[in-house]
DNA sequence: TTGTACGATGATAGCGCTGTCAATTGTCCT
DNA sequence: AGGACAATTGACAGCGCTATCATCGTACAA
């Protein structure tokens, strides 16, 4: 019974060759091609790897054959639930996939994304997942020179570091307000905390929505963090200013929920005296009462295709998607928090 | 101006030190340590490393240090508001201290959750952080061998892999159940999506209050992933079997506000006809309508306290904590949608 | 039988960085 | 002036693994 040579060192592949008597290179094809060994030593290497209770070293594995398998992401929130579907889907194909997930969190802070971005770089990950396309010069130019695919999602933009898969906030953002004016809504408010660019992106469908019928654009916002209270909070301020405002178009459905609470609270009848819609389809909208109006985003399906469309390049022919800008739309949902005005 | 010798070719410190002319130690050293290095080569060496765009690679640096900068931790679930605000803690740590955070999902599966561990094992982080008590033998052992600190959360044991922070989940299953009983209530239910141990031994708290006041155990629950529109499902179920219930304690605050929404939708009036009690006090139930009295357990703090003594063990003169084991406790939180029986 | 081809295995040379220790310089004390 | 000492800097040897190519048999065709 050979024990590895010092107690406080870790197993390497050496041990492990060299108990079962073959080198150090058979031993690593064993764990990578095991075809191309023989029956026989093959099982002597198995069961050396078990009996020593090998873990291969992905360090020593990734600077030999610059092969990292990592794929580098950085989101904006952990907290926020559309993040965390978006997490999940990558995860659901990465990890299967032989890949490592690293998550950086840049907290809605264009400086914080660039600092993630050059560490998250400094690991040599073999994709990089981005949310947002807004991404510093700096930033931009170090993912360019990293040389490896560069997948923007969330928004869309005309001109993609590499490639890029999302929707039109903008039109998602006019699609919500278009929602209400179509009801026959006059006076249409709108509530938001935006902290990045997407916020401010439905923020001008609204307003493009209220220039075409020519209303008067009511705003409530605020730099805070986004959480569920202040959707009371925004409520409460913008009908203070207006109280005429018959329909609500919420930045998103945490503030949508918060408002909906805060007309329960008040005695504000939804939809018949307010109408409510929100922005993200999260799975509590759907069970909320009165059940909340939403705009569906295909978060999920997003990071999915994200995530397919690098496995693809990586380890595929290499050969990259035919186009680089996908837009995967977005899903009005009418829901019974809005109806018809008067 | 001396570009990288090769276009393709990533900038090493050996470019980097060239373009200085000094040595690779040397330039190691200003990136390392750069008060053992004389003003006038830190400059030069500081300007070529922003001249080349040098970015240090992470892999070859632990791999010859042995110092990986890596802390790996396992969560059974990435939707979960409770664990949003638990990695949020982590990386609010780690990540200031030039740590990386690496997260794996175990999905809720003991199975899974062995894998993951043995998957983080092989980054050779340096030490692990996982929710739960509850690992198969074979990951225990693994754990321990590695040799590296590992902090088991959210739940307290008797026998900690090595260190231990949480809190009693039966005592605060218990507390929540009591408070009912406490209110004057005699039916009270439990609804819950049990898939860790930590639900099973609320449900156990709540039991033993059944049994000390002598009530029925009235029981909804199902296998299925916990959502907020579950919370619903299961009220349904619970009242269809027990309509004299008039006390519900919620598995998680997810659930009770599911079954807060039906009640809205049934007319069945809260707490009026009904009291209703979650756990884990989610952002959403303070400004619930009504707010949702609930248990809050320390799930920041657990996390950052976790994070803070793997610092003090990792760099620190390595001294570990006093004690184990530490019990952070939980507090009750009566809100509005628990109100006296009758 | 001899030559050829191919599959299986091993020896070697790094991947890019850091730990270690030796070499060099300048400073201060006796 | 001579030497001890500290402050800098560099040479060298790996960390544990894999890419690459050389080597060794063995099977098969001629």
């Amino acid at each position: 019974m050979t024990l590895p040579r010092n107690k406080s060192r870790r197993v390497t592949l050496d041990d492990v060759a060299t108990r079962a008597r073959v080198s150090a290179v058979t031993a690593s094809r064993v764990l990578r091609k095991p075809e191309m060994v023989s029956a026989g030593l093959r099982a002597r290497v198995d069961s050396a790897v078990r009996e020593l209770a090998y873990i291969p070293n992905q360090l020593a594995s990734a600077l030999a054959s610059s092969h990292t398998g990592r794929i580098g992401v950085i989101v904006p929130s952990l907290t926020n639930g559309v993040f965390g579907d978006y997490l999940r889907a990558l995860h659901d194909v990465f990890i299967p996939a032989g890949f490592q997930v690293l998550v950086l969190n840049s907290h809605y802070l264009a400086g914080r994304e660039e600092k993630a971005i050059a560490t998250m770089l400094g690991q040599f990950p073999e994709a990089m997942i981005l949310a947002g396309v807004d991404q510093t010069p700096q930033a931009r130019k170090s993912l360019q020179q990293a040389g490896i695919p560069v997948v923007q999602t969330m928004e869309m933009t005309e001109d993609p570091i590499d490639i890029n898969i999302g929707l039109s906030q903008r039109e998602a953002g006019y699609a919500a307000a278009r929602h209400l004016f179509d009801l026959g809504h006059r006076h249409v408010g709108q509530i938001s905390a935006p902290h990045d660019a997407r916020s401010r992106q439905r923020l001008e469908g609204y307003l493009q929505a209220c220039a075409e019928f020519y209303a008067t654009p009511m705003l409530a916002s605020t730099e805070e963090p986004c959480t569920v209270p202040l959707g009371g909070e925004l409520l409460t301020e913008l009908l203070t200013r207006w109280p005429k405002v018959t329909g609500i178009f919420c930045g998103n459905d945490n503030l949508a929920l918060g408002a909906l609470f805060e007309c329960q609270r008040r005695g504000i009848r939804v939809p018949h005296d307010l109408s409510i819609i929100g922005f993200n389809d999260l799975e509590v909208s759907a069970c909320a009462y009165p059940s909340l109006s939403t705009v569906a985003v295909p978060r999920y399906e997003m990071a999915r295709r994200a995530a397919e469309i690098i496995l693809e390049i990586t380890r595929g022919t290499g050969h990259r998607p035919k186009q680089r800008r996908i837009d995967l739309g977005f899903r009005l949902i009418a829901r019974d928090s809005t109806g018809k005005a008067g």
